[in-house]
RNA sequence: GCCUCGGUGGUGGAAUUGGUAGACACGCAGGACUUAAAAUCCUGUUCGCCGAAAAAGCGAGUGCGGGUUCGAUUCCCGCCCGAGGCACCA
């Protein structure tokens, strides 16, 4: 009887999906798991072998887990809203949801024949009403809440009301307008629409101006990476900078708690690191210089600079701000009008792009001076583009000797360059050390730099000039995008003000549309539905959220899927809890994983959840990169040569697709068939074979090295797929795919079957009890899979499982008692195969629910060890010792070992070290 | 430039706490079975030296150069290379 994969593997998914094997319950006495995998985006491309690494892990750890005695949540669902579907919709005339649907069904096909346990019936797509109702819900939470700053907690908007009734904004600093400040009288006399605006200023979700690429040409906004040396990238329209009405998520008010956050969780260090990076903490200080203006408001006077080294005040030559700073104009003198009238120009022509790709150093004097608080000299205030408008106050103090940047721009502008570290600087590179003492520093004299900077702080302090501060690089979040594929806001705008419409009222379900041109002024192509937008007096809010809206709380609706009177109960939350376990790429480092962490803080703060972080493991799956295969055809000519002849000839290079290959043989008949081009070529062969050359690169259509899961499946079946995707290396990993070492695994399979069945002789299986040689082999397996696979280490446990068939193979082994227990181990990794061969061998029930084997030491004592025994530390022999044996025995033993004795050339070794249950190592004298 | 991770046979990789480097596979070579093929099985396979061959032996060896240690793929110092992330963040 043969190993007929087929036949078992199509059989064993119906029956599970007909006997709804996989169906989780939220109501169980065993303890909780949760493994969620990262949803995937259904882009109509479908998945190739590199996408279900993860899945697969995922897979195999949650059924282990289920084995295990765990009540085990594995869901699956889609992130099926996103720009890809609209794209394909303006070029091909197919509405969004159709193609979405289209390949949710690809998708789910693909997926079916990997055998997975998820339970579908939890399934989620955040394109769907029901599911985005709850985002739009969400949105409004946050809508409605403000940071409280003391308790770092959000709170809800009309507490925030009452405080300044109470007592105007003293205790709550407007995260928005910095210098906002207010009293309860003239909170009081507010107008409506003043007070609107000043809430909204407190907002976790918020609207405001933002800068945007704006092509009038193609008459819609453009991303950063549309845009290419200031036009736009299909085209070549001009773009221009435009502010426009955006949405803002306040994410920077959880800066503080996202970074802490990071500490509770079990993330590795390069993704702890890009996300604390990506947050950008930074101590310093924000110090005020008086501005030598002869006619200007007190107010105005001051310039305010963001530092992180106070200690080098006295190094200060000259002042920066950038080119956007509101103290522009009132600071330009007549004489300098002209000259930062044209600079402005010039820096408003730059997009963002040539200002990141080519460092210019740029900028112009503003005529103003500002006085050094310390010393009786005047500063000049430049105005440059490489300080940034965003971040800290816009302005800064530069320190040539110490400062890269402000050396180079001292050296290009011929600003004279104060030397406050002595040696330390040489004049011809700035040195940021913090470890020399101070010189021409006033009070800071002779004081070491690092040491300098809390007396620096203190004294500014003392004086009122200057504030400990601490700022942070990340800033808030783009929540709107003018595009139709996406969840509408639940907003309605009225003079100006935006008013949030009632729970409900949701989901603000999105109109289908055919023509997804964009709107006018810069508006989402829902702006073209004047009869949809048009909301009792008041027009609604016609841009839409973006792609990660959906994505950052699809983990906490898996646990209460069909719920329709809130986004997930808290019974479901409260038992589910956090995800223990989330696999995913690294691509969503920043972006999605820092959304997700805030919206579970946010509804955490507001009492819906009982957690503050959504993942408490996260594993990130490497890449499968495409082994691709390339042809040499000779320039001019339809004549291709193979790999190990083309240095004899001027050639191009060729990508082929790699199903026409074996190996490196390139099948050429199936060549000339491929493409119209190719079917009158000729071949130069090394033997009669043409071999193609071989690159590592990205799987990608384009390269024609995409290798489709269901192609190896339908070949190997899906649980030599799964083994073999194991099988290749560490999950973590990057590592190419190569089919023909999938053969291996298949073998193991094969081999595994013919412990149970010969095709011959049919079965084999016997109820004679194993021999203790067998139940060794099995239960040593068994350890190391176990601990393999709670670590995560499925390329080992899969060698594991190799060695063990092989072992019970040589040991002839075919008892029903081991073989049943032997199954359920290979069950996560295998399950087609183990649950027809536990039927067939007549076991009850489903291996599925079988329980998890424990290890019986008994069979794994040792009496006697062969230990490497090492002179000077290089292996020479081996010596086989009881396990019990003590120093002296083992110096007995040794030094009349006939290898030893010939190194000993009969002199007495200096000492012998035993190690037990490792080696022994003799050292000669 | 900064941060993180990595570098082991022809290939993917193993060695979990400093203790027999190269498990398990792929590939390759040779062999068995077969009319033949497929399938299956067996043997060998880090490199070099010595040898007709085998056995045995010797030397080198985990990117490079040092160090600690009885002993280093593993720990420390200094480099080189690769991947990813960030990047005028004051």
């Amino acid at each position: 009887m043969e190993y007929a994969f087929r036949n078992i593997e199509r059989k064993w998914q119906e029956n599970w999906k007909a006997s709804n094997a996989y169906k989780v319950s939220n109501e169980s006495a065993k303890p909780k798991y949760y493994v969620l995998d990262m949803f995937p985006y259904p882009s109509g491309a479908g998945l190739h072998v590199g996408h279900p690494l993860g899945y697969i892990a995922s897979d195999v750890f949650s059924r282990y887990k289920r084995l295990k005695g765990f009540n085990v949540l594995h869901p699956m669902g889609y992130d099926s809203f996103g720009l890809p579907a609209e794209q394909y919709a303006i070029e091909h005339g197919i509405p969004p949801a159709v193609s979405t649907d289209q390949n949710i069904a690809t998708f789910r096909s693909q997926l079916d024949k990997i055998g997975f346990c998820y339970d579908w019936e939890r399934e989620v797509r955040t394109s769907d009403q029901d599911y985005y109702k709850w985002t739009q819900w969400i949105f409004l939470q946050l809508f409605d809440s403000w940071m409280d700053r003391k308790l770092q907690k959000a709170r809800r908007i009309t507490e925030l009301i009452t405080s300044f009734e109470l007592e105007g904004n003293a205790s709550h600093p407007c995260p928005g307008e910095k210098n906002l400040s207010f009293t309860t009288a003239e909170w009081l006399a507010f107008s409506e629409k003043r007070k609107a605006e000043i809430l909204m200023q407190y907002r976790l979700a918020f609207c405001g101006i933002g800068e945007v690429n704006w092509c009038e040409a193609l008459g819609t906004v453009l991303a950063n990476d549309e845009v290419i040396n200031g036009v736009s990238e299909r085209g070549g329209h001009p773009v221009v900078k435009k502010k426009l009405r955006q949405w803002y998520l306040r994410i920077t008010e959880y800066a503080e708690r996202l970074l802490a956050g990071l500490q509770t969780v079990d993330f590795s260090e390069s993704m702890k690191d890009m996300q604390s990076n990506w947050i950008g903490k930074s101590f310093g200080a924000e110090i005020d210089f008086e501005l030598e203006l002869l006619d200007a408001p007190a107010e105005g006077k001051k310039l305010k600079v963001y530092t992180t080294r106070p200690d080098t005040i006295f190094g200060i030559d000259f002042m920066v701000i950038a080119p956007e700073h509101e103290l522009v104009a009132s600071i330009t003198t007549a004489e300098q009008s002209t000259a930062v009238a044209s600079y402005i120009d010039y820096v408003n022509s730059r997009s963002e792009r040539e200002r990141m790709a080519e460092k210019k150093i740029t900028g112009v004097f503003s005529g103003t001076y500002c006085k050094h608080p310390f010393e009786d000299r005047s500063i000049p205030v430049w105005i440059s583009e490489y300080v940034l408008a965003g971040y800290g106050t816009g302005a800064i103090m530069a320190v040539p000797c110490g400062d890269e940047r402000d050396f180079k721009f001292a050296n290009h502008f011929n600003i004279p360059i104060t030397n406050i570290i002595g040696s330390f600087y040489d004049g011809t590179e700035a040195n940021p050390t913090k470890e020399a003492r101070l010189e021409n520093s006033g009070f800071l004299n002779g004081l070491l730099m690092s040491e300098a900077i809390a007396v620096a702080l203190d004294k500014l302090e003392g004086l009122g000039i200057g504030k400990r501060h601490t700022n942070y690089k990340m800033r808030d979040a783009a929540f709107s995008r003018q595009r139709y594929w996406g969840e509408p806001f639940p907003i309605v705008w009225k003079d100006e003000v935006a008013i949030p419409l009632s729970s409900a009222e949701l989901p603000i379900v999105l109109p289908p549309m055919t023509d997804l041109r964009p709107g006018p002024d810069a508006q989402g192509p829902l702006a073209n539905l004047p009869e949809w937008a048009a909301y009792e007096g008041g027009t609604r809010e016609v841009n839409t959220m973006p792609g990660y809206a959906g994505s950052s709380w699809y983990f906490l609706r898996y646990m209460d899927p069909n719920n329709t009177e809130a986004f997930c109960s808290r019974e479901a939350s409260d038992y589910w809890g956090q995800v223990d376990l989330y696999i995913g790429g690294t691509e969503h480092a920043v972006g999605h994983l820092l959304y997700s962490r805030m919206w579970t803080k946010a509804l955490f703060d507001l009492g819906y959840i009982g957690f503050d972080e959504p993942f408490k493991r996260l594993v990130n799956q490497g890449k499968i990169g495409g082994d691709s295969r390339l042809v040499y055809r000779i320039r001019g000519t339809k004549q291709f040569v193979s790999a190990g002849l083309k240095d004899q000839h001027e050639t191009d290079e060729l990508h082929v697709d790699v199903s026409m290959v074996d190996g490196l043989d390139l099948d050429m008949e199936a060549f000339r068939k491929w493409k119209p081009d190719f079917a009158e070529a000729t071949f130069i062969t090394e033997f009669g074979v043409y071999k193609c050359g071989s690159r590592l690169e990205k799987m990608s259509k384009r390269y024609f090295n995409v290798v489709n899961p269901d192609d190896i499946v339908e070949r190997y079946g899906a649980d030599t797929f799964r083994m073999y995707e194991m099988f290749l290396g560490p999950v973590e990993q990057d590592k190419p795919w190569d089919t023909k070492g999938i053969e291996g695994v298949h073998r193991f399979m094969k081999k595994l079957w013919r412990l149970f069945f010969d095709v011959e002789k049919g079965a084999v299986m016997t109820d004679a009890t194993a021999s203790d040689a067998a139940w060794k082999a099995f239960y040593k397996m068994l350890k190391k899979v176990e601990e393999d696979t709670a670590r995560f280490s499925f390329n080992t446990a899969v060698s594991s499982f190799m060695i063990g068939v092989n072992d019970l193979t040589d040991l002839h082994c075919h008892s029903k008692d081991l073989l049943a227990k032997f199954l359920v181990v290979l069950a996560p990794y295998a399950p087609h195969i183990a649950e027809e061969l536990w039927v067939v061998m007549g076991q009850a029930g489903s291996v599925l629910d079988a329980s998890y084997p424990a290890v019986e030491e008994k069979y794994l004592v040792e009496t006697s060890k062969e230990y490497p025994v090492a002179i000077n530390g290089k292996t020479r022999t081996t010596l086989t010792l009881d396990v019990n044996a003590s120093q002296a025995d083992v110096e007995a033993l040794v030094l009349v070992d006939p290898i030893v004795m010939k190194w000993l050339e009969g002199k007495p070794p200096k000492k012998i070290i035993y190690v037990k249950n490792k080696m022994i190592n003799v050292v000669l004298g």
